[in-house]
DNA sequence: GATTGACAAAGAATGTACGATCTGAAAGTT
DNA sequence: AACTTTCAGATCGTACATTCTTTGTCAATC
């Protein structure tokens, strides 16, 4: 009946070969959110949900609570919880936060990058280019492992944090969108030309990169949505 | 006997002439947490805080979980939650992040900035100058409406959410500290010469300031909240 | 005799069920 | 037609059961 109902029925069981095995309450309603499962602005009804995942309803309460604190929901008193659109716009503006905190984090690593750690960013790159997009799971993981080593060891937690928060909704967001051609080479040159500026101990020159790489990737995703919505 | 206890029976009623009156869970849980009452990395234990709180454990563990959220307790599976440390580094982490958004936000503003909102700007700015510091609660409330204005039309909301956020945190952290004298005119003069490159349509100018201001704003948190752990 | 191991009991978090309270809308009255 | 009343549905709060962690004790071994 409900449109909530269908489409949570519709997961019954999911590969969750993402990170932590979880396929916790919180888990399953931040990805039908992202995803788009359910409506934006559609009400969350704390007892429907529960039924659904099988539980009781102090969990779902609970979940809904801590996808209200990360802003995934928008909740009133006595009027329980309504999903947060998750569209374009939502991409735009987390892409525009990424295009100025990235670029401030691959500075400071262009500072205290070893021979190292720039042996092992071309050693990340090779397999990715190896591998050519040929599975989008592995190669999400070789772009999170590039990027997490430049951004894992900064100073600012915080930042940091929110980078792989929104990197998360990103990727959920992506998952499943072929990447077009055109794209797969300008990632494949930003990220060389990102491993060039760092070699040179170029600090502009990377960071620019970087906004150049964030930027491209936003534009990418939000072409995809449109395509998508387009073709159903 | 506990830590936890001794605080939140000591705040019995407060003022709450802060935005809402809500004095919820949620609210006394986080202010205990920004203002340092429980310490860091300390366990959080539902029961005790629902006795202290006069309400059941539903709502704690709500309010919990909210928190987990937005980052102020950090929660592991079955074995509670802890409180994150508000140290002198969150502050700077988030004065960091605050440094890159702000300029972005006040750079966007000096292009749509109509000579109605200068104005208006320039009576907020000939307000606080009146006032000179005289109320910490009316200043606050003046600086929000000054910064409020250049940001509230923005559009990318999910900035300024963070923003807004941020701002909360800083505010409840330093409300009650003294500002320095020095950190008085300075103020004052970054504001002025804001206002000044808006009505010269100087966007970088603008930005620039706008970067001080931040900085400074972060600095001056900081070095109260030395003296106050030195002092008591 | 000291250390380590298992085991039991207390404590705390998670999940379930139910009652109280509030909202929203439909029905009925003036 | 507008206002009031009523009632179903949903949220919020309380109490309790279950499961997991942790701590403390006791015995066995080195």
């Amino acid at each position: 009946m409900s449109t909530i109902s269908s489409i949570l029925q519709a997961v019954p069981e999911r590969d969750d070969l993402a990170e932590d095995g979880g396929s916790s309450i919180y888990e399953r309603l931040r990805d039908d959110i992202i995803h788009g499962r359910v409506k934006a602005n559609e009400r969350l009804k704390v007892a429907e949900l529960a039924s659904r995942m099988g539980t009781s309803t102090n969990p779902v309460r609970e979940a809904l609570q801590q996808l209200r604190g990360e802003g995934f929901v928008i909740m009133t008193p006595n009027r329980g919880a309504r999903v947060r659109p998750i569209d374009e716009e939502f991409v735009r503006d987390i892409c525009e936060i990424e295009v100025l905190i990235e670029p401030a984090l691959t500075r400071w690593f262009v500072g205290i990058a070893t021979k190292a750690d720039i042996e092992e960013l071309e050693r990340l790159q090779a397999e990715i280019e190896e591998l050519n997009f040929g599975d989008e799971m592995k190669h999400s993981n070789l772009d999170l492992q590039f990027h997490r080593l430049m951004y894992d060891r900064h100073y600012n937690r915080h930042a940091v944090d929110l980078w792989v928060r929104h990197r998360h909704i990103l990727w959920a967001i992506s998952r499943g969108f072929q990447t077009s051609l055109s794209r797969q080479s300008n990632v494949l040159d930003e990220h060389r030309e990102l491993i060039a500026c760092i070699k040179a101990q170029d600090a502009d020159g990377a960071s620019r990169a970087i906004g150049r790489h964030v930027e491209g990737s936003g534009r990418h995703i939000i072409e995809r949505m449109r395509l998508e919505k387009r073709n159903g």
